[in-house]
RNA sequence: GCCUGGGUGGCGGAAUAGGUAGACGCAAGGGACUUAAAAUCCCUCGUUGCUUAGCGACGUGUCGGUUCGAUUCCGACCCCAGGUACCA
């Protein structure tokens, strides 16, 4: 019988979607494990990085199922995102059913593709069961004052009338029309993230199930600083400029001041003075830059003089006041004390705009001459120039000069961070709608908890010169105050789409309680936290951050009790793959750039970088062919197989028939051997045997080890794959034994049931048809993970390496249990060895235990 | 730019605590079976030299260091990828 796996994939989804196979329930006597994989955005179609993503976790899902625990394993879609305003812009159709219909689409992918979802758990964000309960949490969030509006700029396109995502910003131009972005301020919702910072740094040191450098990211993130907040006085009138820095031992060789240009203060120190003119053009010139860009260290460094003179505190000397492009008005407190000799950006604005230099650090072996300096100096040395702190090393100075400060009234030890609250406001139709109602006499005003939810209207009108959707509806808009019930207008920007994100994983868990809160708090219980995320690198900071800080949040409401949502991560590597680009019509799906032309216009295509793949670079590949050609064992396994999870993958479909070819051989070897074993038991417990059955036994409890440890411990699929591939592989180089050698067929069958419990996770449609096919009742899936037996995979011998001075020279083969002593002058007896050793002094003999020795000797 | 990773044969990768570099697979070449093809099975397969059943040299992005021994640790550099707060 030949391996068919369309037939066999289709007959086992039948059942297990006919027998809700995967469905699982709260269960206090049985150890629970949650295992989530970030949710998918129904772009259309799912790609292969969807497929690599949901495979690893339906393989450790039905591991765990098989180690015994009642595993919840759900999946939904983060169903709120701009592609679905951008489609409903160029093709007319509305966001809510290009969304339904990409979703009952990628819906049939997953199913197709086998995985052990609790379907019944499924949900979609852009319903209003969803999210009126964030709606609600956004009301408590207010009360709190954990929500808060402020002034906050965005990128705008005039001929648009839009505001632009960073991603819609090509080269400071409009990607849909091409015009100037501009900056356009704002009044915005912001989620007060800053009031958890401590919490949230503390924690990663909590999470030792999270990857080191996700941690590193997010402390680097965060970026807390230890310095000094300083106040230099203005020349004339009163007022201090408030400068942060952490170099306060740099602080006498401070000579001007640099403030960040879209600084209110820049206009303030220029208004009525004859540069006012131009800094007001400067200012608009640098809004324009891209932020990125203009603090590189190799953009041009602009500024102009404001006019203006602070007071050094230390020295009492005048500085000069500048707008500067390389500051940034966001962080600290926009202004930058400037010390040239020590700063490689300030030492090259000094020279533009030839502004004194003072050396403070002095390195320990030479005198730096300011006037002949070539570039800053910017490592460690000794204090001059620097009053009584003269002669004192830099770096233990910082303290003197804090408290110094400090008694003088000049400044204060302050803390500064990196972190900023999180800006949530979009001025866009597709997404949450943020339930606030301005009133001319009550102010601004959360609508009331039993008016929830604020739905989302349908009849909205979308064109690329739009603006906001919703502030073009009056039937939205208008609506009356819920204090004082006179007139008063909806909010009309809805939420940033992380927020559905960051509790998504606690709706699972009682996906249908309409209650509020509307997580039922005994489920959640029972199942948070997630034991095991699984998701792509990319969403290190971002997503991962904002989830840390709404648990939170959710914690301080009562709503769960949970301090942080995910014990375990793994951040898989993302597919890549080239870009495709025609001159004429943008990127290019890779079947519409076929022979490397343009389907439209059959310009040559140009081939852009390697990215991750992305439905907006059009770099996808749907999986679907390999799925039609090879079935989704073939897909699953072959995506398993080509790296290691957290290791990106460049795309190539190179292979692929070798993992085919794998399973028909898998399959074909059981199909040889099933008349002949199919009345015979499994051998197990020990067993006296010798020949090419032992070394089979001794493989298939070997394996059995590997492939648990390679599973278990660190999710290295391929080297498990590798390993039951050697098993395979050895079961064919077995000689055919007799019909009635029960032994030696009870041998084979315990291989070849091990090989397919073994891949049952990892390949679940071919291996439940063999298991039915060995006569097992039960699913393949609810079996019992193998056990290995010590002492049948131990080995009797092992290879000793010999080298001299580090160089392989010569190899033997000795009992495991041999002496070490023993070993060690075996190795100097040996041919070869001793060969070579003639007349040389042997300096020393190093054994390594099981692996080499390496003899040591005079050259 | 900044933060975080990565770089090993023709290709994907393996080497789990510093100890045999290249497991497993793909591609390629050769052979068996076949009228033939497909499928299958077997063999070879890092580069290079020599006196070629064998023996040696070189080889894990580049350069340097630590060590008896470095793909693994340290330093500098090059290249690639992710994130960079409105893609998700």
């Amino acid at each position: 019988m030949k391996y068919e796996p369309i037939a066999i994939e289709e007959k086992w989804q039948k059942k297990w979607e006919e027998e809700k196979a995967f469905k699982v329930t709260e269960d206090p006597q049985t150890k629970k494990y949650y295992l989530l994989e970030m949710f998918p955005y129904p772009s259309g179609k799912i790609h292969i990085g969807h497929v690599r993503n949901y495979t690893i976790g339906d393989v450790v899902a039905r591991y765990k199922h098989m180690k015994g625990f009642n595993v919840l394993h759900p999946i939904g879609w983060d169903a709120f995102g701009m592609p679905a305003e951008n489609a409903a812009i160029e093709h007319k159709i509305h966001p809510t059913k290009w969304t339904h219909e990409n979703i009952d689409h990628m819906k049939k992918q997953l199913k197709r593709m086998g995985f052990s979802y609790d379907w019944d758990r499924e949900i979609a964000t852009c319903e209003p069961k969803y999210y009126r309960w964030e709606q609600l949490f956004f009301i408590w969030m207010v009360e709190k004052g954990l929500a808060y509006k402020k002034r906050s700029s965005v990128n705008f396109c005039v001929k648009c009338d839009t505001v632009l995502a960073n991603e819609q910003v090509e080269a400071g131009l409009c990607w849909r029309c091409g015009t100037e972005v501009t900056e356009k301020v704002l009044d915005q919702w912001f989620f007060k993230i800053t009031a958890y910072t401590e919490e949230l740094l503390e924690y990663c040191d909590k999470l030792p199930g999270w990857p080191e450098r996700v941690m590193t990211m997010q402390k680097n993130w965060i970026g807390k600083s230890y310095g000094c907040e300083v106040d230099f006085p203005m020349a004339e009138g009163v007022g201090a400029i408030k400068v942060f820095t952490t170099r306060q031992d740099t602080l006498f060789g401070a000579t001007f001041m640099l403030v960040a240009a879209e600084h209110p203060l820049v206009m303030q120190l220029a208004k009525g003075k004859p540069c006012e003119g131009k800094v007001r053009q400067f200012v608009e010139k640098v809004k324009k830059q891209d932020k990125l860009m203009r603090t590189s260290e190799y953009y041009e460094k602009e500024g102009l003089f404001l006019d203006s003179y602070c007071l050094n505190p230390l020295t009492g000397k005048e500085m000069p006041i500048y707008a500067a492009n390389f500051v940034l008005a966001d962080y600290g407190t926009g202004c930058v004390m400037a010390v040239p000799t020590h700063d490689q950006r300030d030492f090259e604005f000094a020279k533009k705009f030839n502004l004194p230099l003072i050396v403070v650090i002095s390195p320990k072996d030479k005198t730096l001459d300011a006037a002949t300096m070539t570039e800053a100096y910017v490592d460690e040395g000794i204090l001059v120039n620097s009053g009584h702190f003269n002669g004192m090393e830099n770096t233990k100075v910082l303290e003197a000069i804090a408290d110094f400060l400090e008694a003088q009234g000049k400044g204060r030890r302050t803390i500064q961070y990196r972190l900023r609250d999180w800006g949530i406001s979009r001025q866009r139709y597709w997404g949450a709608p943020i339930p606030m109602v301005t009133c001319g006499k009550c102010g601004i005003v959360p609508v009331d908890e039993k008016d929830l939810p604020v739905v989302l209207p349908e009849n909205v009108v979308f064109s690329p010169e739009g603006g906001s959707p919703l502030a073009a509806l009056p039937d939205f808009v208008n609506t009356v105050c819920p204090k004082c019930g006179g007139p008063a207008t909806r909010e009309t920007d809805t939420m940033d789409t992380f927020v559905e994100s960051s509790w998504y994983f606690d709706r699972y868990c009682s996906p249908d309680c309409d209650t509020k809160p509307g997580l039922d708090r005994a489920k959640l219980d029972y199942w948070m936290p997630v034991d095991q995320y699984i998701g792509g690198i990319e969403h290190a900071i971002l997503h991962l951050l904002y989830s840390r800080f709404y648990t939170k949040v959710l914690r301080d409401f009562g709503v769960i009790g949970v301090d942080e949502p995910f014990t375990n991560l793994l951040t898989q590597g993302m597919v890549c793959k080239e870009t495709m680009k025609c001159p004429e019509h943008g990127y290019l799906f890779p079947d519409q750039a076929a022979n490397g032309q343009c389907y439209l216009c059959g310009k040559d295509v140009i081939i852009g970088k390697t990215e991750k793949m992305s439905k907006s670079l059009k770099n996808v590949i749907d999986p679907d062919f390999l799925i039609k050609t090879y079935g989704a064992d073939t897909a699953r396994i072959f995506c398993l197989f080509a790296a290691p999870p957290e290791k990106d993958l460049e795309w190539s479909e190179q292979g692929v028939d070798g993992s085919f070819r794998f399973l028909s051989r898998l399959w074909r070897i059981f199909d040889d051997y099933l008349e002949d074993i199919k009345t015979v038991s499994s051998a197990s417990g020990p067993i006296a045997l010798d020949g090419d059955l032992k070394v089979l036994r001794r493989k298939t409890h070997q394996t059995i080890r590997k492939v648990t440890t390679d599973i278990e411990d660190r999710f290295h699929f391929n080297t498990a794959i590798s390993a039951v591939m050697e098993l395979v592989n050895a079961l064919y180089a077995v000689k055919r034994p007799a019909k009635d050698n029960s032994t030696a067929l009870s041998v084979i069958r315990e291989a070849l049931e091990m090989a397919v419990l073994l891949l049952a996770p990892i390949v679940p449609h071919i291996t439940s048809e063999l298991w039915q096919m060995l006569g097992h009742a039960a699913s393949v899936a609810d079996a019992p993970w193998p056990d290995f037996d010590p002492a049948v995979a131990s080995e009797e011998e092992m290879t000793i390496v010999v080298q001299i001075n580090g160089k392989l020279r010569s190899r033997m083969t000795v009992p495991v249990d041999e002496d070490a002593e023993k070993i060690k002058a075996d190795a100097q007896a040996d041919d070869k060895i001793s060969a070579m050793l003639k007349g040389a002094k042997i300096l020393k003999v190093i054994y390594v235990p099981k692996k080499l020795v390496n003899i040591v000797v005079a050259q």
